[in-house]
DNA sequence: CTGGTTCCATTAGCGATACTGATCGGGTGG
DNA sequence: CCACCCGATCAGTATCGCTAATGGAACCAG
């Protein structure tokens, strides 16, 4: 189980083709063919049926093992990385479309301004893409949003040893067409909506995954999908009946043709949560900028 | 970042000891020596002093990683043999000191009887062993219990593809010698406590440390430490004015030297959950006698 | 100070490993 | 039925990773 081998079997499975793989990982492919046969006989079960190339149920098992072994893998390297060798020049921060990006943004311009010579840069990408960027190494800081129980932490993708503290909390709003029938309500409960028809836009709102895992309630179900990050787009499809939205209060600007009503209960709240491994020079700055609320670390791990 | 490298790296640095890891591990010293040159070539790093043998800051980042990607490693192979090959004539069940074993001693028997040619067993571990115990395969189903708030889930070790089901869940009851001054309440408040003496029995009670995490209050100091398992010691500790325990309501027998008064704040219970890979025959007949509650299932897995 | 001991590093050599390039064979589509 | 695509297999070779032997530093006893 060499993460070698790993690595090519997850691009053979994606890929499903073996030749194809082998080109992306730059070796030929009676080298991959090989790869693969060594794992199948150390684990002594076929992992791939061949032709058309398709992960058996072991394969398949292996499949949801390997990406996160890898992702621990590249973590520890990244780890390591950073306590060793200079303190870098950059500072690399991601942060999810919804996270609460006030403060950060004013953080990384006085950390720029108290170090001239540190970069800054900004990406905004989806939540896991987010976390796992910081525990490889590619961002320095990370921004998450979520939902949750006001006293429970974000579920993030587990990586390790990742320091995460909560940097601001809001209310959450069910964005609805202001002629809709609720819309005049100045408050909602969760329950009576679960029927109703949802847009889901996992980029653009609270996407209704995360919500049936906090709200334990089934149903949710998405009449609509809008793959875009605009907010405005989202809005416009409320608007126009598409559907109904959850949304952070903070995010909804007053529109005519808008309901925006605040969720009773459940008793959740949006939250945003910082992100990092140990503290490069620059970060260690930017985060102390941001540590206005209480700190809290992730399983096994202390901050420093 | 060969696993085989990673796994000497930790017995080197848990031995303190390239030549006794290697007799560990059936290499040759000048093996060892030559690996851990090759794993601090791979990340440019020195990972361990030597002469004493002592790990670096880059090689105790690394050690907080390799243990975890050793362990899924493992749990991986485990994984994939479950699906595949016969369904083993056996079933192993694992137990925390204090996890509600009464569903599981009688449904044991009952599989045995269904099918008597499987032999059982059950193991009482630690909390972490049981979970590392069956994602490695050792153990087909474990029992372990924990403290936390009621509905939200007992945070576990994570090791990736789990699924767990509550089995049972109870009030918390704090002991204490019948003369104490708060024995005769009917019930107290976890914030009164912080700064009372306690007994730290991780096998025979609640830990401290578990007790602090959900608590989020600090305090909770330990007087006196008891490391055995043996509850009758524990209660005779606290009879004793040793110092409070906390324990699940249900182990608290009636004793007069002793009062067991109900926790009323924070709203904590005892819960115990069964935690399972994907399930052996024998197993899967074990579950279906012991599922009562709701299901529920780890994060990124489906129950089958 | 000296000889012995312990411990890790280094080197040489050898067998195993893992790659490339070429070939084979089966399944598919024109 | 032939051409083609794709994965398996094989031969050959370079590299890797092990053992065995040796080297050198630190420590200890006398």
């Amino acid at each position: 189980m060499d993460p070698h081998l790993l690595r090519t079997f997850v691009a053979v499975a994606r890929s499903a083709s073996f030749s194809t793989a082998a080109r992306e990982l730059g070796y030929t492919q009676s080298a991959v063919s090989q790869q693969i046969a060594a794992l199948e006989a150390d684990l002594g079960v076929p992992l791939l049926r061949r032709r058309p190339v398709t992960p058996t149920d072991a394969g398949q098992r292996l499949l949801e093992h390997a990406t996160p072994i890898l992702l621990r893998l590249d973590a520890a390297r990244a780890d390591i990385r950073r306590v060793s060798g200079a303190p870098p020049a950059h500072l690399r921060a991601g942060a999810s479309p919804l996270a609460d990006t006030g403060g950060l943004t004013e953080a990384l311009v006085a950390v720029r301004r108290a170090m001239p010579r540190v970069s800054a840069g900004l990406s905004v990408l989806g939540r896991d893409a987010v976390v796992t960027g910081v525990a490889r190494g590619e961002l320095d800081v990370g921004l998450v949003d979520g939902v949750t129980a006001p006293s429970d932490p974000l579920r993030l993708v587990e990586v390790g040893t990742l320091s995460t503290a909560v940097v601001s909390t809001g209310p959450l709003v069910v964005a609805l067409p202001a002629s809709h029938p609720l819309a005049s309500r100045t408050a909602l409960r969760l329950g009576d909506l679960a029927d109703a028809g949802w847009i889901d836009a996992p980029d653009a709102a609270i996407p209704l995954g995360q919500l049936r895992a906090v709200a334990r309630g089934d149903g949710f179900r998405a009449g609509f999908r809008y793959d875009g990050a605009e907010r405005s787009v989202l809005l416009a499809l409320v608007a126009a009946g598409a559907g109904l939205a959850l949304l952070p209060g903070s995010v909804v600007r007053d529109r005519p043709d808008l309901a925006a009503v605040p969720l009773a209960a459940p008793a959740l709240t949006h939250r945003t949560e910082l992100v990092h491994g140990s503290l490069t020079e620059p970060a260690a700055a930017l985060t102390a900028l941001l540590s206005t609320a209480g700190r809290r670390t992730g399983p096994g791990t202390t901050t420093a």
